[in-house]
DNA sequence: TATGAATGAGCCTTCATTCAT
DNA sequence: AATGAATGAAGGCTCATTCAT
């Protein structure tokens, strides 16, 4: 039995084909979201960037705020494990791994584009603040407690307190990815290692 | 007595009456595009925040565009001129001068959400990208300079390049601002003092 | 017994919906642009006129002088088409064919104007004249044509070019109707009787 | 004494200044009126076109409307002491005087397009009819009379009513010009011979 | 589920008109 | 009388959203 099943693994099922429509739009609106802003996207911009009519955006998703909001989670969730990943190494590679992170920020400016986009929807929407706030205070307190690790190991004292250094970084790398496009990523990388090197000074 | 002739100073010329009007647009403007960004931002909403209507908009600019691109211009010279004051003190008094400067925009909600919307247009529009790029490497010579002359009177060594420094402190400042509203100004000026102590450690 | 299958034609398939509704968009046109000349036609007073909401103008018609260069196309080819039909008589009766033809455009005021609001756009957009006077000769020649094959029958010669003679038929057919309304039919008539007559003295 | 008379002859008084005006501004709204159509004359345009600014328009008419009928009443009447002076010959020179009036208004574009507008116009507008097919018909009246003087004095039987050949005339002129701008301005004037040839045939 | 025609609120802009100068 | 800043209604057009297919 189950000759279906087994006779069809090309086909994908309903449930599947809804994801994957959803997955598509989703990625579509990132794109498209990060590169025309939240009021510059339109509904049928980004369906026609998914290859869907309009109609399947409101087939999978409340309205234009819905699937900002769900694009939102998912991008916060990618995120994170992103970091959580790309730290996961041993404390010896931990300087590198780091530099290599902040790097990936400033060269992804469909990235850069979409955090900025999230970060003014926060100051001018409560709700949304309340819950993006949230989590990019996790995304701190991760990179926070890699760099802790990172002391430890390398036997330095934390010159502040790690929250306070996490943020920093964070900040300083999105900060200088909006002053200027890509261009010579030369500069932000070293203005970085020098700050590293700062703190580290034993 | 043409007592008339001696009191109509409190009357505005017509010339007058203009750049009245065209002032306060301008600044109802960038209220509005701050707040809203600049798609949310309507005629109408900057017309009626300046208490006229909103023909008056058409009367004193060509677009919607133009009246951007003028304040764009007014904010980035008032930015620049209260720069060039606020670091006009004694090397001494340097330290201080810019820990004001940089709390001063982590404060001002409107102008950290204008500078990032310029930032945002400059990535979509490369015509405006030219202009506003230019005004930003201006302001930030401004303060490496300062920087200078700090580190040769403190008898410091520049740690890094001085533009570097100068783009990095702007970028931790606006970076760490966008994280969160003001709220709890102690972090950013916490984290920036370390970062200055760092930097003039012998 | 599946009735419903069998009562269904009545239904509009979405293709003949959407053509219906181009239609009567079409047919609204028509008489607003008429009545009120291209200018003086607002999109609202239209989709009004066709029963619709404005935006039902822009699921059809790129813009508003879109509509009209499709409604210019469909007019020009049902006059034509019109044309051809009505001299489409024995020799001995085209006399009478012409002058019902030409009594027809005195009559149909919408029919007037829009020619005239017709010629005024080509008048003043060299695109539009481009393709509007090919139509206008097309018509020209087939006017011509038939009244050659008009004096063959009867033995008459063309008194002056055929092309010409259609030309100025056509001219004071349209003349006389924009001088004043239909009122007084008599006058056109007479008049194009009489030159007519004239035309075909031995 | 009227030394002021005297020594000023080159500054215009209050009243000429101001005649002289409204006399511009009408030649500008001539202009104007005849290439854009009544909607499409802004009264910005017309104002730049005289080389005033709009509030002269309002100084000198009550509304767009009025300037547009003041403009109405000064063309009809220059348009029949014109055709008066035209036809003001000898009985033997009045067929080349008619055909050189006919050929005028065929060469004079803003003409052309001004009369189709005031003839639009009295379509759309009852009350501004009334007064326009009232001058129309005068000056239709001026050029049967010429006609029938013609016909007197060449000894030719008006082949139809005057007015109606007059009216015929008109027509055609206005219908063939209609038909295309200038260019050849040969088939007109060719169809137009013909057909007095053909009215004076014995 | 996905489509896309139709809706209608809202946007940028134009323009006739007013009125203080 | 002429100017032109300001008004506000109206126009063309966009776009989030609905709904019959």
């Amino acid at each position: 039995m189950e000759t279906k099943a087994q006779t069809r693994p090309q086909r994908l099922t309903r449930a599947e084909q809804q994801a994957q429509t959803r997955e598509r739009l989703l990625a579509a609106a990132e794109r498209v979201f990060a590169r025309h802003g939240y009021e510059g996207a339109s509904i049928d911009l980004i369906s026609a960037e998914a290859g869907y009519s309009k109609g399947a955006i409101y087939s999978n998703f409340e309205s234009k705020e819905a699937i900002f909001l769900a694009l939102t989670g998912l991008y916060m969730a990618r995120s994170m494990a992103d970091l959580e990943k790309a730290l996961d190494v041993a404390p010896d590679q931990l300087a590198d791994a780091l530099n290599q992170w902040l790097t990936n920020f400033q060269t992804d400016n469909d990235c850069l584009l979409l955090v900025t986009e999230l970060q003014l929807q926060a100051r001018r929407n409560p709700t949304f603040a309340a819950s993006y706030y949230r989590l990019q205070e996790e995304q701190t307190r991760t990179l926070a407690n890699n760099l802790k690790r990172y002391c430890k190991a390398s036997g330095t004292a934390m010159p502040v307190n790690a929250m306070d250094l996490a943020g920093a970084l964070i900040a300083i790398t999105h900060g200088l990815a909006l002053q200027r496009p890509q261009s010579d990523i030369g500069t932000p990388g070293r203005v970085i290692r020098a700050m590293m090197k700062l703190l580290t000074r034993p």
